[in-house]
RNA sequence: GCCGGAGUGGUGGAAUGGUAUACACGCUCGACUUAAGAUCGAGUGCCGCAAGGCGUGUGGGUUCGAGUCCCACCUCCGGCACCA
């Protein structure tokens, strides 16, 4: 029996596929497109392990599916490679960059050749290459031109180690994300580009997109957008001085009992000749500065200083307010000065706690119940009633009455309704008396008034109460008998705090348990209405929002957490920011015609941590004429971020070689949007954002066509190594692809990483289990000895076959290849099991195959006869009716549980069904002595007969 | 803390509210082999001699029927985190 040599038959049509240009990508725009793409990889030192793969494969296999079906595919591969990883692996190898990228690029090419994947090489692109990057820099230009790239000398993150500034998004936990060392705020000029007047289409477009959950909420999450107002708060004594504060609650203003300003605010130091405490305000400030943000956020005590000697004007109850400085406010979000409402903000009030600062409530909470028993019934009206709510505490132990409902799944504290004309108190008095029968009450505190909204189950209307709250403690245990109809209504039992944790159901009465824990006071963040704001009492806060900001002469305003995005670095290894400073005409940019700034040759290309890039150094590449008035010029010497070549290589993949623009805006249009795009999640904060906003760029200076480029997006799960961890050099679990291909092929190697598990979840590499798939891939390669023209075509392998098609063609189209591969499977160990595989049958399994094992059936299509290639072949179609089977097999219950089988034809009628499931042998012995109360019957699946 | 996702055999994992555990790994037994491997065949959720019972993180609920829907809780993974 002849061998399956993986070897021998995968170099072989790796060669003549690369011969033949097969996979060369087809340009007539009258048939379909699909764009597939996967995120070019960071041709790294390390080689590829296992785990980078996965992505590859799946993108090879859905192209590969596509095509079959009769699309135009633009499946391409490039290499991102500018950037400080390459750079400081040149550095520690003592490389010049180029020749290490080189290196690795011819590496990574070569493991990546040996999958067999469906790369157009010709389209190949590199971040690095001069005739690529005149055209980032082009982009650049016209973002210059259009006011959204600008010069800053603000301070920003610095890492020590790498020696260049950082974006906001390049910090992990407030270290270097690329070496882990603390990062620290320097003044640098930098280059930051607008990417926060995109924001709010950044955010709005994400709807819009098929893109995994999490990663658009990861974007939404970075985005960070809330609304607020911009209020400004007199600093008192008539010295025209303004505390400008962004809040979102611009509602809570009556509740502003004392100010914050960020340690770094300007304002702190234009009021020293005022401050009486300067020196204890110096040392706090300077303390601050030395911290890094990681100490900040480890530490969460809150620390501070009071400015003595000067006081804010709250605008709206017209009082003076102390003015503090202090770390928990940052200076780079909204206005870097906060008003602190300590009843209304958890920090505010932790740190009012700690330095004794007044608190005032100026919210009553409102909770609206958002889940099941209870939750608020959309579009009905609600009805109002004003209640109470008591606790009553047991008069020996720490236990208080709770009501368990009869009639509902509720756990509640004791409640009523108040009747017009009648107190509070005296209601909550009269209803402890007639629900629990207890005599002697001594009222304890009064807790104001919490709002519910819920959906009242017995009444079925939507209920808003508004209840006062009330705490009592009894003073003995004597009571009277309660009214029988009082009974019914619930039990009552007596609940530690711990349990009543668990014990209650509505949001409000959990955190009435809260003000009983703490004292009376706890923060209430949410919404409600107001009260202690004169004129604006009983307003709901999402009115009294803009009512106030209205009042206090403040503006409406959006913020966000999205920070502008610093883009320029200090290092040699990116693309020069074409830029020209003048003395007398200022920052002028290159002209377009001579693009590209190439990065010129150094010998010494480290970095050298004074803010200037090596590249200042280089004098007779940095010396140049001003374009404008000819005189003498100097080159910009920053360089731009990783980031920066692959915010758009996507679209140079449409027209890689175009010398007149980025992109050929008809190729544009017939390719863009990308139909599919896959890669790590890890890109969901950084690439996926600034892209997104080139694209946006691009799109407003008609450059492209569509406002977003990735339509549909895939998050490749991760391969982590046999221990469970992650693959690295260091810890020794690195699996070699390479190794693996040798030794079981290529082709088992895609359909194991395919089978492992669904595509976007993380899985562990394991070695024993590849054997399956090869097991699997051996069987095809033996059936063909079984394959004859003559075969019978029966109706059971046909059945098979359109059931198959039919799968496969759906899993593949959602990603779920590992389902698509069991299909093929039970497909193959169907045909095993009978005398001879009809011809045709077997072609189909090799077609349907060919995606997820490239060569092996191209090899078994050759030896049956046939001269193309199977890239060339058509997908097949499925007929529906072929898909159902003759005879069904129907699953009879007896309340639920399976207790025989029927064997019918799908035609047969319900009554009938029904009647054979009845007399069936098997069912009698648990029908017999029964009422049969009800016969179920599921066409095609099963009957269920209630019997009791 | 907030948001997002997930908990199913010894293992990886399948299941439009309708036979839970497809497919695969592993394991057991048998065949072929001097032997091992490969291959082929049979078996493999748990308890029980059996009849049968129990089983999808835990506890409730809806339903003729729940891994799937609802509620509460627990655990794990990911994002954000003093963002006003």
């Amino acid at each position: 029996m002849r061998q399956y040599d993986h070897k021998k038959i995968e170099s072989k049509w790796q060669k003549r596929w690369a011969k033949d240009g097969l996979y060369k990508t087809e340009e007539d725009q009258a048939k379909p497109k699909a764009y597939v793409l996967d995120m070019f990889p960071y041709p790294s030192g390390e080689g590829l392990h296992v785990g980078h793969p996965k992505g590859y494969i799946a993108s090879d296999i859905y192209s590969r599916f596509k095509k079959m079906s009769g699309y135009n595919i633009l499946h391409p591969m490039g290499w991102d490679a500018f950037g400080l990883p390459a750079e400081n692996y040149a550095i520690k190898n003592k490389m010049h960059p180029k020749v290490a990228v080189e290196k690795n690029i011819a590496r990574f090419k070569e493991q990546l050749e040996k999958l067999g994947l469906n790369y157009d090489w010709e389209r190949e692109i590199n971040t690095t290459d001069p005739a690529y990057y005149k055209w980032t820099q082009w982009i650049f230009l016209q973002l210059f031109k259009k006011g959204l790239a600008y010069e800053s000398n603000e301070p920003i993150n610095w890492c020590p180690s790498c020696k260049t500034g950082l974006a906001f998004e390049d910090l992990e936990g407030g270290k270097c994300e690329r070496c882990g060392s603390d990062v620290e705020q320097r003044p640098i000029r930098q280059w930051v580009l607008k990417i926060r007047e995109y924001a709010d289409r950044l955010l709005e477009d994400l709807s819009e997109l098929e893109w995994p959950e999490h990663i658009k909420e990861s974007q939404r999450n970075w985005i960070g957008r809330s609304e607020g107002a911009l209020l400004r708060f007199e600093v008192a004594g008539g010295s025209e001085q303004y505390i400008e504060v962004f809040t979102t609650r611009p509602d809570t203003l009556f509740g502003a009992t004392y100010m914050v300003l960020a340690p770094e605010h300007s304002l702190v130091s234009d009021l020293q000749p005022k401050i009486s405490n300067w020196n204890e305000v110096q040392k706090y400030k300077e303390e601050a500065r030395k911290k890094t943000d990681l100490e900040r956020m480890e530490e969460r005590t809150k620390t501070g200083v009071e400015l003595k000697g000067v006081r804010a004007v709250n605008p709206a109850t017209k009082e003076e307010i102390p003015i503090w400085v202090a770390d928990y406010v940052l200076a780079h979000y909204g206005t870097g000065a906060i008003m602190a409402v300590p009843a209304h903000d958890e920090r505010d009030f932790a740190f009012a706690k700690k330095f004794g600062l007044p608190i005032q409530e100026v919210i009553e909470p409102v909770f609206t119940q958002s889940t099941e028993p209870g939750k608020v019934r959309d579009g009905l009206p609600f009805n109002h009633r004003d209640g109470i709510i008591a606790v009553v505490k047991h008069w020996s132990e720490d236990k208080y009455i709770a009501l368990k409902w009869k009639k509902v799944a509720w756990g509640t504290f004791l409640t009523g309704s108040i009747d017009a004309g009648d107190g509070a108190e005296d209601t909550a008095r009269k209803e402890i008396r007639e629900e629990t029968g207890y005599l002697n009450l001594k009222l304890l505190k009064n807790f104001g008034i919490v709002h519910g909204k819920f959906y009242h189950l017995p009444k079925q209307m939507n209920s808003f109460v508004h209840s006062s709250v009330f705490l009592f403690e009894l003073e003995d245990d004597a009571h009277e008998e309660i009214a029988p109809e009082e009974k019914e209504k619930h039990d009552i039992l007596w609940l530690t705090v711990d349990e009543l944790r668990t014990f209650l159901t509505p949001d409000s009465h959990k955190h009435i348990l809260e003000l009983l824990c703490g004292e009376g006071v706890c923060a209430y963040a949410g919404d409600g209405i107001l009260k202690n704001s004169p004129t604006f009492d009983g307003m709901p806060s999402e009115e009294a929002k803009w009512r106030i900001t209205e009042f206090a002469h403040g503006e409406k305003r959006v913020d966000y957490k999205l920070r502008d995005w610093v883009f320029s670095r200090q290092r040699y290894w990116g693309e020069p920011i074409p830029i020209i400073h003048c003395a007398k005409c200022g920052t002028v940019p290159v002209p377009e015609k001579d693009l590209p700034v190439v990065l010129p040759e150094v010998t010494s290309y480290e970095p050298t941590g004074t803010g200037e890039s090596p590249l200042a150094a280089i004098s007779e590449w940095v010396r140049v004429a001003c374009p404008k008035c000819g005189g003498e010029g100097k080159r910009e010497t920053n360089t731009m971020p990783q980031w920066a070549g692959s915010s758009w290589y996507y679209l140079r993949f449409i027209d890689p070689q175009n010398d007149k623009a980025l992109v050929d805006k008809k190729k544009e249009a017939y390719w863009s949007p990308i139909d599919l795009y896959e890669g790590g999640v890890e890109h969901a904060t950084r690439h996926l954002i600034y892209a997104r906003f080139w694209h946006k760029f691009l799109y407003d200076i008609g450059a492209v066509s569509y406002k977003e480029p990735f339509g549909r997006l895939k998050g490749v799960g991760l391969i982590y190594g046999e221990d469970g961890r992650k693959m690295s050099k260091r810890l020794g679990n690195v699996v070699n692809p390479d190794d693996v291909v040798a030794a079981y092929g290529a082709d088992t190697f895609r359909i194991y990483e395919m089978f492992m598990g669904p595509f976007e979840e993380s899985s562990m590499w394991n070695t024993k289990s590849i054997i399956g798939p090869r097991r699997f891939l051996e069987k095809v390669w033996r059936l063909e000895e079984k394959v004859s023209e003559k075969a019978l075509h029966d109706q059971g392998i046909e059945i098979l076959t359109h059931k198959t098609i039919k799968k496969v063609s759906a899993d593949i189209g959602a990603f779920r290849f590992n389902t698509a591969v069991s299909t093929l499977m039970v497909f193959v160990n169907g045909l095993e099991g009978v005398e001879a595989v009809p011809l045709a049958t077997y072609k189909i399994l090799l077609v349907l195959l060919h995606p997820f094992a490239p060569h092996m059936t191209e090899e078994l299509w050759h030896e049956l006869g046939n001269n193309n290639f199977l890239y060339r072949e058509a997908w097949p179609n499925f007929d529906e009716a072929k898909t159902k089977e003759g005879k069904i097999t129907v699953v009879i219950q007896v309340n639920g549980k399976v207790r025989g089988e029927l064997d019918i034809s799908p035609e047969e009628e319900e009554y009938a069904v029904k009647e054979q499931a009845l007399a069936h042998e098997s069912i009698k012995k648990w029908t017999s002595g029964k009422e049969v109360k009800k016969v179920i019957y599921v066409h095609g699946k099963l009957v269920n007969i209630v019997a009791v």
